[in-house]
DNA sequence: GCTGGCACTCATGCTCAGCGAGTGCCAAGT
DNA sequence: ACTTGGCACTCGCTGAGCATGAGTGCCAGC
């Protein structure tokens, strides 16, 4: 009994059930693959591939259908990512280039990677951990309320209105502010948030005692919008892909929804998919540590510009998945969306 | 044949079979309402209310069930908002307070009304059209970009980047930055945003002719900043309970979430429901315009605050919803995130 | 105009048998 | 030591047949 063959054996009935969402025979299998053996050789392999844990059947006499660890063993050593024609990688290109902006470019990108594969498609926002400071401004609101702006490279920005004890409409107000905006742009800009937070620490000393408590306020306020984890949005699409017939589980759709719904159980998936070493990672069904996501895969991988790695994008699907399609989908959207916000 | 007991029926069976989804009979609509009459009573008039439309019956020996029109008399005639209770008014109230800033107002507005309807909510970001300008701003990026940031009284803020002729790098560059700066907020700084958009019109000829190029282009980005629909942004929650358990239709989620996907769609939902004259709309079944909504009911009114209204929120559900709790829920929601906002 | 009574209609749920896909195992072949 | 054809067996699925009961429509009487 050929270890090699029983594999052959696992990767079409993996690639069947697939397509055809029912469990499949001996009988069935032969006729769609030239295995070159009998269906009693295939009835065997079978039997030990159940052994193993690879494949199970839903009740006696009816076909095989793969367990997690079948597909598991599938995406790792069964299949290869399938390349993607130029004709689709154009088409994704030419999609993401009509972004007009940030907000925008996320928006297409699930749009995109949702219909592509088919499945909800996931997006973290990109991440300012990663980013660096491009521009802080001060606005003042009124005498003694200031807003602080932060504008990072990603194109993001955010804000946070300070009270203040100076009174800033006055010229001498003004003049300390631009002073605040000079040294405070001086040294924060270009530095990664994380960086620039730690610089600005030590940064009110540098002003006369009188200005200190001003200048601390807008540190303080910078700090908070520097680690603030606003970033950490994430964004959906393609959830009715969910409902589609032909989908496994229409039955079980509720605990989906309800997973999807809590953002900080994506970005957990997302970030966890980016600790693997792999490009595109893959969790499948019950590797998958939440409720109610039981019977979904997770394709995953980061994004970003060069050696940037921002954020995480993926999508979600059933566990009878056509995993290398739906890899390269998502390897190839990565790629693009990459390259799109490294201009 | 009283029209009134009639009507009682109507009643009697829009509340049961709300309440246990299943097609109501004469006869258990006896047990569970003392209409003070018999079982053949109350077949002849459901016979008449079907004759005019209001209740069907699935097939033949089955109860009745509301149809479209039965719920719209339901809601118009025959029930009245149910108040809440002031300890589910404080409730709502407390939630709300403890927002930070305006995306967290939204978010749990959503989810707040999503948890009390146990529905699908949906909320429009504060719309800009009716909000006024607060400040402009101008980053420069480089020597030949720069970037524009436009912030609104609700707290929102919008950026735009241009790419100039000008270099601002230099000191004279700065110095024409400051002029712009203090001359286009003097004139937009206050101003409802359509019609800053109007009176930024004419400001390029008001200066050298140098930097007129310039000016326009800074006007024109406003311009399509103001104007532009990003506020026009929704955000929903609760659609999980789209697939809960004894709602009627989790057979044709599908079309349902691909509508809830389309903010076009739920953008129109909102805004006509804000057209029409009462506090609080509700739109039932058919009355819908948008295929694959045709069985679910949009309950929606605007919020703002005072006379400001500046955008929609409301549920979305099955025609099968208890209406007068659903309404009350949605208005005092709304009354409560315009308090909020009106900080 | 209300009521009790009665015949009628169907959806629902049940059992039961037949079908067929699919299996497991065995004995024979290579 | 594998592979193969054969064969008995399992069991889900389907559809027919039947009983049940909720619910109706109608009618005659109050």
């Amino acid at each position: 009994m050929s270890e090699e063959r029983r594999l052959a054996v696992l990767r079409a009935i993996v690639q069947d059930y697939v397509e055809t969402s029912e469990p499949v025979g001996s009988k069935a299998l032969l006729e769609r693959h030239h295995l070159g053996v009998s269906a009693a050789t295939v009835r065997n392999d079978m039997a030990a591939l159940e052994e193993e844990g690879l494949i199970a059947a839903p009740h006696t006499s009816a076909g095989r259908v793969p367990t997690d660890a079948g597909y598991r063993l599938f995406v790792d050593r069964l299949s290869s990512v399938k390349p993607m024609s130029p004709a689709e990688r154009s088409a994704i290109a030419q999609f993401l280039e009509g972004a007009v902006d940030l907000d925008d470019v996320v928006a297409r990108t699930v749009r995109l990677l949702s219909s592509l594969t088919r499945q909800v498609a996931v997006m973290q926002y990109p991440s300012l951990t990663r980013s660096s400071v491009r521009h802080i401004e001060f606005v003042p609101m009124g005498a003694t309320r200031l807003m602080v702006v932060l504008i990072v490279n990603t194109g993001r920005v955010e804000q946070r209105v300070i009270e203040t004890t100076h009174d800033l409409s006055t010229t001498e107000g003004e003049a300390t502010l631009g002073l605040v905006r000079a040294k405070i742009n001086a040294s924060a800009v270009g530095q990664r948030l994380v960086d620039a937070a730690a610089s600005l620490e030590s940064l009110p000393e540098e002003f006369e005692p009188a200005d200190r408590d001003l200048v601390r306020a807008v540190v303080r306020s910078l700090e908070d919008a520097l680690v603030e984890e606003r970033e950490e949005r994430v964004v959906l699409a393609g959830t009715s892909n969910l409902a589609r017939v032909g989908t496994d589980f229409p039955l079980s759709i509720g605990p989906v929804l309800e997973a999807l719904e809590q953002h900080v159980v994506l970005l957990k998936l997302l970030g966890t998919a980016r600790e693997t070493s792999d490009a595109v990672s893959v969790r499948i069904g019950h590797e998958n540590p939440f409720a109610g996501l039981q019977s979904t895969s997770v394709v995953a991988t980061e994004y970003g510009s060069g050696s940037d790695l921002v954020a995480g994008l993926g999508v979600l699907g059933p566990t009878r998945m056509d995993y290398p399609t739906t890899m390269a989908s998502v390897r190839a959207v990565a790629t693009y969306v990459s390259r799109i916000l490294a201009q």
